[in-house]
DNA sequence: ACTCTTGGAGTTTTT
DNA sequence: CTCCAAGAGT
């Protein structure tokens, strides 16, 4: 087969300028993904480079899995054991090589967001600094972006202000990585951070790494941050083939470290780079495109590029102008219900907002008028309490010392250990020199009542004996086993509320995922699973399915729509008002509205409230200055029925799997529990007469509700 | 140690 | 308005 085979001029360029320093700008929807996997085919089948020799580093999880299979589809072989993966996955595989060097166990842990602020409150308290002053969250954040930008806490210090604030900030960085180390823990950017350092103490270190990637390609590019950036340029000092695939005009993670000049400056930070434009687009109508085009031109900050298309047609872009939210939510909802009986898939559809809050009358619109839709990121898996307690109680029984996660699930579920009987254990552990664990262990000689010792000991018995376990049984039979001899799953089940449920439900996708680790990786272990477990976070993110998607703009990045909703886009909303009055959050801004227009593959529908009533109050809303900016004759004014909610022709709507009948217990994503009382045959679809406990009868489309049948 | 009340804040978030 | 976190009260 021919690798080159249906890609066009620029594309082959890209796929066959193997060596050397190569940036490859690719704009929104011009095969990006295509070009980098078949140019790891091409370097594996025509130039014969050995697979171990190319490093691929994507940004999601998601993204390093999509390039895995496809390449393997393109070569026909196995990669399994190729280097394709995150910043993160490659610098844990390289660090758990060289921790050592670093003065780091081997076996260290990878911390995320809330244990860091944990830490981080934790810190404080050593230093005596009040947390309302000290806010840890915005702390965590400073710290990160010192780390994004290499800065250890001795540079961090010289090169803040000399005020006694930030002295203070300074020492709690201090603090917080001399901790850190204590326990033996990373966190998200100590593992690009440490391995930049590691690098560039170790030269023989580095040259094993050297000689060994020596193609690399970086993917997303315009998101990479200052230490990433470092990475990718010592590692590839050696051989100088480096390739990188971005968009300037997609970088929307400013606020996270992202570094735009990255890109901008990549033709001076490697000298003699090739520079690839990939214009011609594969997604949008050209009417799409010219309103992507015209916004996008005023931003000063850009290489500059114009995305074309073969396909001229399609429908005309649209603006409505709502009188408020609800309205806004009306007038979106009821052409969702036009575009259904036009033929169009709830699943082909999406609604873009800037900010997650937004998302509310949107959900409380579609359900009144029974249209299925799945709500995309608000809490993402891994911060939902339940899971984020498994994986500490699975933290605890690989390494007892690790505190952080000990302090979350000690008194979890309750067993009468709180905070004067933690405050005792830890002086007793302090004097003696131990672990907070093995302190717990001792409880008996210390000073504790016996009401508190009683406690601290069955909790020992209880890790004690799954610790016992964790060599003998699968780590899905070990989760199982936590949940059943804490008692945390029976206290979930005789709580018997919709939340509840859900919490179950997610605990029992938690241990599906375990399952699926060991089969994919049966020689590894416990210690393993976690480690991937800090990195893979997306469990819950988008899958094929049914129902209308709303998801804020960010999370669409890289993500197509036949339907684009852009809703509030009005200013100080999109842009936020905080990017007003300053020029590079603005033009950030501007990208992350094209980004949103960039998604649409047929139609865009932009909508804006002349009033929207926010924290309590009604604010008159002006236009959002984008819409002036896209500058288009093509808006069409009224091109929906005006408010036609009967859905005559189903269309193409959801098909019910499930088969319903009187007194079963179902499930509705807004109303919770209810009991169908009534099933009546509507041709093609049924309806379903169900009291809810929330809001009592309601007559709703089998088809379309977004309903699950409960067991039993 | 748990529950209720009050107050303060309230973008985005691939790892 | 509405969600959380910290403080007071039981």
């Amino acid at each position: 087969m021919d690798i080159l085979e249906g890609l066009n001029g620029p594309q082959k360029e890209a796929v066959t300028t193997t060596d050397g320093p190569l940036l490859i700008i690719a704009g929104a929807g011009s095969g990006k993904t295509r070009v980098l996997t078949h140019r790891i085919a091409y370097l594996i089948n025509v130039k014969k480079v050995s697979p171990y020799n190319i490093l691929a580093i994507t940004f999601t999880n998601k993204a390093a899995s999509e390039m895995k299979d496809r390449v393997e589809k393109l070569l026909n072989a196995s990669v399994k054991n190729m280097w394709i993966s995150t910043f993160h996955s490659a610098c844990v595989r390289i660090l758990r090589d060289g921790a050592e060097r670093l003065g780091y166990k081997r076996s260290f842990v990878i911390y995320d967001t809330s244990d860091s602020i944990s830490l981080i409150r934790s810190c404080l308290k050593e230093l005596n600094l009040d947390p309302k002053y000290y806010e840890p969250k915005g702390l965590l954040h400073t710290i990160s972006r010192a780390k994004d930008s290499l800065m250890d806490p001795d540079t961090f210090e010289k090169e803040t202000a000399n005020d006694f604030r930030s002295k203070n900030v300074a020492s709690i960085y201090r603090e917080y990585q001399r901790r850190l180390k204590q326990l033996n823990a990373m966190d998200f950017d100590d593992l690009i951070m440490k391995t930049v350092e590691l690098f560039k103490v170790h030269e023989d270190f580095l040259l094993q790494y050297q000689n060994m990637f020596r193609y690399i390609l970086v993917d997303e590019y315009q998101d990479t941050n200052r230490a990433q950036y470092e990475l990718i340029k010592i590692l590839s000092k050696r051989y100088n083939n480096i390739c990188v695939v971005g968009d300037d005009d997609q970088s929307i993670y400013g606020f996270r470290g992202a570094d735009i000049r990255n890109i901008l400056d990549f033709e001076r930070d490697f000298p003699n780079a090739k520079v690839i434009k990939l214009e011609q687009n594969y997604r949008s109508t050209q009417k799409i495109l010219n309103a992507a085009n015209n916004l996008i031109a005023h931003n000063k900050g850009r290489k500059g590029k114009k995305l074309w298309t073969e396909y001229e047609g399609g429908p005309d872009i649209v603006l409505y102008k709502a009188e408020d939210e609800r309205m806004e939510a009306r007038y979106v909802v009821s052409s969702i219900i036009d575009l259904i009986n036009r033929g169009y898939s709830s699943s082909d559809i999406v609604i873009l907002y800037r900010t997650n809050a937004q998302s509310r009358a949107f959900e409380e619109e579609l359900a009144q008028y029974q249209i299925g839709y799945r709500v995309v990121g608000s809490l993402r898996f891994y911060e939902r309490k339940e899971i984020k307690d498994i994986m500490s109680y699975l933290r605890v029984i690989q390494d007892p010392s690790d505190e952080v996660s000990l302090l979350r699930i000690i008194n979890e579920p309750s067993r009468g250990i709180g905070e004067k009987t933690i405050e005792q254990l830890t002086e007793y552990a302090r004097s003696n020199g131990i672990s907070l664990y093995e302190a717990a262990k001792f409880a008996g000689d210390t000073d504790l009542s016996a009401r508190q010792v009683k406690g601290v000991l069955s909790f020992v018995n209880i890790m004690d004996q799954l610790i016992s376990f964790k060599d003998d049984v699968s780590i899905s039979a070990l989760v199982e086993l936590v949940l059943q001899k804490t008692g945390y799953l029976e206290i979930l089940k005789s709580e018997n509320t919709p939340e509840s449920e859900s919490r179950i439900e997610n605990l029992n996708e938690f241990i599906g995922a375990a399952k699926e680790f060991e089969k994919d990786n049966p020689d590894l272990v416990l210690e393993d699973f976690l480690a991937n477990l800090a990195l893979v976070s997306d469990i819950d993110s988008l899958e094929d399915g049914e129902g209308v998607v709303m998801m804020t703009v960010h999370s669409a990045k890289g993500l197509e729509f036949p339907v684009v909703f852009m809703v509030g886009m009005e200013d100080g909303l999109f842009p936020i008002s905080r990017a007003l009055d300053n020029d590079e959050d603005m033009e950030e801004e501007r990208r992350l509205c094209y980004v949103a227009v960039t998604r649409a593959k047929e139609r865009l529908i932009m909508t804006y409230a002349r009033t929207r009533n926010l924290y309590g109050r009604t604010m008159v809303c002006i236009p959002s200055r984008f819409i002036k900016e896209i500058d288009i004759p093509d808006f069409a004014k009224e091109p929906f029925k005006k408010r036609s909610m009967s859905v005559e022709e189903p269309g193409k709507v959801a098909s019910s799997k499930e088969k319903y009948a009187v007194g079963m217990k179902v499930m509705h994503k807004m109303w919770g529990s209810g009991i169908i009382v009534q099933v009546k045959d509507m041709g093609s679809d049924k309806e379903l007469a169900i009291v809810f406990q929330s809001v009592g009868l309601k007559r709703l489309s089998a088809n379309i509700a977004p309903l699950k049948v409960e067991e039993g």
